[in-house]
DNA sequence: ACCGTTCGGTACAGACCGGTCTACATAGCT
DNA sequence: AGCTATGTAGACCGGTCTGTACCGAACGGT
């Protein structure tokens, strides 16, 4: 900050704020509809410097995409005041911010399965699934693998939804998730509160979208 | 040149070629990777009379998603050979084929909630969510309306994570959608053809229709 | 058989994109 | 201070995209 209104920034951050560039335009506008000279622009950055820390849009996609597998579900699966059937709920509270799951964009904008991108995308699926399964498994579930893919599944259809309806539809991901635990737990396991939700046919949406 | 096979088509095909390629090309390498060159000389057509019959890209897009609301989900509702309940539950089997939902390819594609084809994306998966919840009171669901819509979203993450995974998700989200069809039908519902369904709802589509 | 209309083939215009390169400015080291 | 490494700004290149213009050939009504 030690210049005029975009003074130089100097290098450091350089890629930081490319990346961080690349996270707003690719979601406001789609990666195939964000341009180098624009997303230089806004990272502050001349398309010289991008080009050194990234040699081609590609892998710039590429890493914009590894760079959410840490962050993404924050803290979900860490919540240790919550019991492992309440963090299984709790992952369809959020995503009322994601747009829609990048991987998912990513995956169809690029068209390309062979697309380090789209590795990225399966990675974190995976990523995703193998820790709701692990929750699934704290939380008594008879067959974790079964319960985490069918969950993974369920967050899956709702972002789809959610992008092309404009309607929320976490809430009835949730409400079928409910029922999917309930039924994969056995009355015995855990302690939980007080639900008779989802045995029978009404479900009355438990987790009320935000 | 009136030479081969194809020569001259003169006109009368040629909107219904350019809409036959867009489904093949749209499909196979998604929208934005489909130049008008490539799809007019797919459809033998020239680039003239392509923009004679629409007259944008875009329009084409829009007609394109349009042309396919009849065609989707073929025969499923139709089957009278099945019960409500396994008519629900065969709207999970066929899809190995279909690459994706172009609905929901073309929203992410498109990447605007404002083109009309995005309308048409939306006005499918309505279409679809109220077959679903007609069946569903058909076969006696308590909340067909939920039902309906908890099963249109199995569908559509089956059909995300088929696209983004390799691996065909179908399977699970029928696994899903037995359960929650168990739970939302009261225990006394039918489950033979010549029963009386719908014991609660109204009991249109008597055997033997079409 | 004639003539207007329509269509195929294609060259072209204008825009944009990814990626490279040159010219210049600054920061830090010696 | 001077030198070098690094970064900025932006022109530029080849390619591709959507959409248009033009010409000649084929068809259809009369």
């Amino acid at each position: 900050m030690e210049k005029g209104p975009l003074g130089r920034r100097r290098g450091r951050g350089a890629r930081e704020r490319i990346l961080s560039a690349s996270q707003q335009l690719f979601r406001d506008q789609g990666i195939n509809r964000t341009g180098m000279d624009q997303l230089c622009a806004v990272a502050q950055v001349s398309k010289r410097t991008a080009y050194q820390h990234f040699t081609s849009k590609d892998e710039l996609v590429a890493e914009y995409l590894r760079r959410f597998d840490p962050d993404v579900m924050p803290g979900v699966f860490d919540r240790t005041d919550l019991t492992p059937r309440e963090r299984l709920l709790a992952a369809f509270e959020i995503p009322a911010s994601t747009p829609l799951c990048p991987y998912l964009a990513a995956a169809v904008e690029l068209h390309d399965p062979q697309h380090p991108a789209s590795q990225y995308a399966r990675d974190y699926k995976t990523t995703i699934a193998a820790r709701l399964t692990e929750t699934a498994r704290e939380a008594g579930a008879t067959n974790p693998e079964q319960l985490g893919e069918q969950l993974a599944l369920l967050i899956d259809g709702a972002s789809a939804r959610t992008r092309v309806l404009n309607s929320e539809s976490f809430p009835t991901a949730a409400a079928i998730a409910a029922v999917l635990i309930d039924n994969a737990i056995p009355a015995s396991s855990p302690r939980q509160p007080s639900d008779d939700r989802g045995t029978t046919g009404s479900a009355p949406v438990p987790v009320g979208g935000q």
